[in-house]
DNA sequence: CGCTTTAGTGAGTAATTGCTCACTATCTTA
DNA sequence: TAAGATAGTGAGCAATTACTCACTAAAGCG
């Protein structure tokens, strides 16, 4: 049966959200533009229609995820009434996004492996630093609050923030249970804030 | 110019090592049997007749690292003074196992991105979980020791443990520099180790 | 040394992959 | 509604990949 024909701009975002579903259940590197178009009901061709190469796919995909994940994240941390609450906000938002998307951590690491630059490299590597630029300035803020240790190292807290969401991605991925995360997402925080605090 | 022939127990060892050292600066889900073989300065079939499929190769591989590290990891536990003292320097010896072989974590975590269940990705999972509870281990030990919070929550910390390496792996990748992690290890395990010390 | 076993070679093969293109169906709009 | 623009099809191509095999060189051993 013919697919149905679609504006270029919404084959475009449909193509992006069938790769982000793709990633949820194999992995990343073994997403071919086949099993792409297949998930979406289209022939191979097709696609090519609309991007020039693969690699425009997966930018378009670290575009998608970039955007959201930060805006997602910065919403977060505004709403909230001081900045250890901010930090907790964007971790749980952060947490959520994960569980909505399993894919997107899956795809990121990936990227990351890449040997090549490609532009989706480029694309996650300034998606992991400008995250990693918020959580700086949420501690250096909760520094200036009296809310975490005054003796407290910003750039390691920072890595360690980013560890306490890759370890539970990992461990999920171990258990092969997504749900996981949410349920020891609060219990590791925990331990991360009592770190922050009374750090030396 | 033909390759020395050499006893197959030692070429299998060799093809081991080489694509450790080619996981180092390359995405493991791209390393081909012809770049293991140029790599050892083979031909492609000869690897064929020590091993029976890619898959197996990469099992050896995975073996390979399971023995070492937990090996490394369980003498550095053995030596130290008490659980705590432990916990450090299994951290201290995994930081340095890694950036002896760069290439491990990044097969580790491909490993596990893997949908079928091969047997390379069976021993990645029994190594993590093996050493998660080595960690639990520790942390029990450490808790009735009165070296950490009574009221921590140890599978909590055992999934932050290796979260913390887990994000120095990760900002190491980012900034392209491994020696990255030795520098930032203890700053980021001071952290860790304030969190378990006064978890509530 | 001669003979058997073992290991390496290199030319293949079938399958898969990203990508192209001539053709066709559908949509838009004058 | 006619015509041009837009989007989808499906056959096919060139490159790559894991794997095979008949042959050859080297090692080991009596």
């Amino acid at each position: 049966m013919r697919a149905k024909p679609l504006p270029a701009e919404t084959r475009r975002a449909v193509t992006v959200e069938a790769v982000i579903e793709l990633a949820a259940e194999r992995d990343p590197g073994e997403i071919t533009t086949a099993a792409i178009a297949s998930h979406m009901k289209l022939t191979q061709g097709a696609l090519f229609r609309h991007f020039p190469s693969k690699d425009a796919i997966w930018e378009a995909v670290m575009e998608w995820v970039a955007e959201r994940l930060l805006a997602r994240v910065d919403r977060a941390a505004a709403q909230a009434a001081s900045p250890v609450a901010a930090l907790q906000a964007v971790f749980h938002t952060h947490v959520d996004f994960v569980t909505e998307h399993p894919g997107v951590p899956r795809m990121l690491f990936g990227e990351l492996q890449r040997a090549e630059a490609t532009p989706a490299k480029r694309l996650a590597r300034t998606l992991l630093e400008r995250y990693g630029e918020r959580i700086r300035r949420l501690l250096e803020a909760g520094k200036a609050a009296g809310e975490v240790s005054a003796a407290l190292d910003i750039e390691a807290a920072a890595t360690l923030f980013v560890g306490t969401l890759q370890g539970l991605i990992m461990q999920s991925m171990l258990a092969g249970d997504l749900l996981r995360i949410r349920r020891d997402a609060p219990r590791v925080f925990a331990i991360y804030l009592a770190g922050i605090r009374s750090a030396t």
